[in-house]
RNA sequence: UGGGGCGUCGUCAAGUGGUAAGACACAAGGUUUUGGUCCUUGCAUUCGCAGGUUCGAAUCCUGCCGCCCCAGCCA
């Protein structure tokens, strides 16, 4: 059946491989397979510190690392970089593994901590001082400042540079034990106190923290740094590519020193990338954590937050942010995405999965005089015109409808297809409404339409065939669930909100709007928390995990339509 | 001005000496029972700048300019 010339099978010329765009990483570990590096093995790792919460930062670094492994058949870990108890809590650990997980990087049974190989880096620091090339430095944090030049002048050596390596090896146990006050000590490697690269003059290995760590308890009072855990962690699990940002270049020599000096079971290798920028919003832990302590946000999960746990909140998808990932690309120069990608990655996603419903934000009444009293129907309304799977559902019809005020408009501008006196739209799958008369309050306000409707348009269309231009949602007065509805916008309003002064200066104030009386069809009362909808004209919304209550619910914006009506007429 | 990186469309980003991919954004049109989606079209004579090599340079060489990272007992 399916041979050369089946049409449903892609033809096999010698084009294949004509348009496929790897990134310089994916390049490298390609090479690396094809020559059999590693044994050809490809193993990768997400390496987070357990003091924050993941933002979409770190679903770049996650889905690099997990891709990789991916693509090359290979493996992908999990490991806690937990080598500072102070700032390390286990809630992280827990939200951070949520996270990965969300977003699809499955890390199989290979969660590991850095923790996990404490003991090694200890019998590895003890070899290092034997072979003169670590000691225990007794200078102070401030000395240790001093000694170490600046980016212009080399170094001095610390005093105790020499020490026996016996000495060294009896006062680092006693560290470890306890026995000296924080500060006290340090352990350093040897390496070069003139070196240009300030990372190589003696860095330390170990700081005394007489400090509980979230999974050694108080075994330990010594703590490796970073450069000292990070690159032996990937040695010991084999780790063949190790992906990270761009800051850390400085620190791959130091890296590789450790990996030659250290009789490590295997040789890993460090790539750096340009990390992710996002405009309209801030990235580094440090101001996502005053946000959240100093009360601009209600939590690492408000949904105006760029975390994980607040976009998901929002109603973004897994499948939303590989896309968007997938992208932004992988390259070394420093750049910030456009948030309008994000958005678009989003309604790329939603809009071929998410069930269209109606949901009226901000209500005017309408009542079809010639509709009779007490009357309803159903009308079957279709779920998704992007998913024939998806059906149809039924919607009551009445005599008293809810439309969106922005839907009327007394005195309308050239081409405006909605609701004015006089004319006629459509009802969506309902019928075709004409405006007779608008009433206001005493303060002039528009409080209700009173319309007349053709029988004859059932459905959406008339046996005349005539056209109308507008299409209108709605919902039933006598049906309508009411709901609060949240209306998020960019976090900054300033692209860029680190550029100049205080970042908090650039906070949108308009960032959330609540409308507490929001009218919805129906079934939009009984959803799930999570679920996604379209309120159809207005945007993608879904169930808020946090606030919404059966009976009480609470709806968030996760993105708008677009709108080119509203571009209009900003034009003018 | 010690070292390490990076400069290609508004924003990302391909390109690896043979004459500037793609995406988002933007603009214009078409279809449409969402002013959504979808479709069509347009959008870098030029690759930070200046010289040079070459028949030919975004790609090679030289020199400038600009931006980012490194002087935590943070990661």
């Amino acid at each position: 059946m399916s041979g050369p010339n089946d049409p449903t099978k892609p033809a096999e010329s010698g084009a294949e491989e004509a348009v496929e765009n790897r990134d310089f990483i994916r390049e490298i570990v390609a090479a690396d397979v094809e020559s059999g590096k590693h044994g050809g093995r490809v193993h990768t790792r997400f390496p987070p510190e357990p003091n924050g919460y993941l933002h979409i930062g770190h679903s770049k670094a996650i889905l690099i690392a997990w891709g990789i492994a991916q693509e090359f058949g290979g493996k992908f870990n999990l490991r806690f970089d937990d080598t500072n108890p102070e700032k390390e809590e286990t809630e992280f650990v827990e939200g951070i593994q949520r996270d990965v997980k969300w977003l699809g990087a499955d890390w199989d049974d290979r969660l590991f901590h850095a923790s996990d190989y404490f003991d090694t880096f200890y019998e590895w620091a003890q070899v290092l001082i034997r072979e003169g090339k670590a000691y225990v430095c007794s200078l102070t944090e401030e000395e240790v400042r001093e000694y170490r030049g600046t980016v212009t002048e080399a170094g001095r050596p610390s005093p105790d540079r020499d020490r026996p390596a016996e000495e060294s090896i009896d006062l680092m146990e006693r560290m470890k034990n306890g026995e000296f006050e924080e500060g006290k000590y340090t352990v350093r490697a040897k390496i070069d106190m003139g070196h240009a690269n300030m990372k190589m003059r003696d860095p330390l290995l170990y700081r005394i923290k007489h400090m509980a760590h979230h999974r050694t308890g108080d075994t330990w009072h010594i703590y490796p740094m970073y450069d000292y855990a990070h690159g032996q962690g990937d040695a010991i699990e084999g780790i063949t590519h190790s992906t990270c940002s761009l800051e850390f270049q400085v620190n791959r020599p130091l890296y590789d020193w450790f990996i030659e000096n250290l009789p490590v079971p295997h040789v890993p290798h460090q790539y750096e990338f340009a990390r992710l920028n996002l405009t309209h919003t801030v990235m580094s832990k440090r101001k996502l954590r005053l946000l959240v302590e100093d009360d601009h946000v209600t939590g690492w999960d408000d949904p105006r937050m760029p975390t994980l746990v607040a976009m998901r909140r929002r109603g973004y998808t897994a499948e939303a942010i590989r896309e968007f990932c997938d992208r932004i690309g992988v390259a070394k120069a420093d750049s910030t995405v456009e948030f309008s990608l994000l958005e678009w990655a989003v309604r790329e996603h939603l809009n071929r999965v998410a069930p269209r419903v109606m949901a009226v934000l901000r209500p005017l009444k309408v009542v079809i005089t010639n509709y009779p009293e007490g009357q309803t129907e159903m009308v079957e309304c279709i779920n998704n015109p992007e998913d024939d799977e998806a059906g149809t559902r039924e919607v009551p019809f009445g005599r008293e409808l809810w439309i969106e005020r922005d839907d009327f408009r007394e005195e309308a501008p050239r081409k405006f297809f909605r609701l004015k006196p006089g004319s006629e739209v459509r009802l969506k799958h309902a019928y075709y409404i004409t405006c007779d008369e608008v009433i206001k309050n005493d303060s002039g306000e528009v409080v209700e339409l009173r319309c007349s409707y053709d029988p004859e348009s059932r459905g959406g269309s008339t046996p005349d065939g005539r056209k109308v231009r507008g299409t209108l949602h709605w919902v039933s007065c006598d049906h309508a669930v009411e709901a609060e509805v949240r209306l998020y916008d960019h976090l900054f309003a300033s692209p860029f909100p680190e550029k100049d002064g205080d970042f908090l200066d650039n906070l949108n104030p308009t960032s959330l709007e609540v409308i507490t009386h929001a009218k919805l069809e129906p079934m939009l009362g009984g959803l799930e928390p999570g679920t996604q909808v379209q309120f159809m004209r207005n945007g993608y919304f879904c169930v808020d995990t946090v606030d919404s209550k059966p009976g009480t619910p609470v709806y968030n914006r996760t993105a708008t339509l677009k709108d080119s009506w509203a571009k209009a007429q900003k034009k003018g």
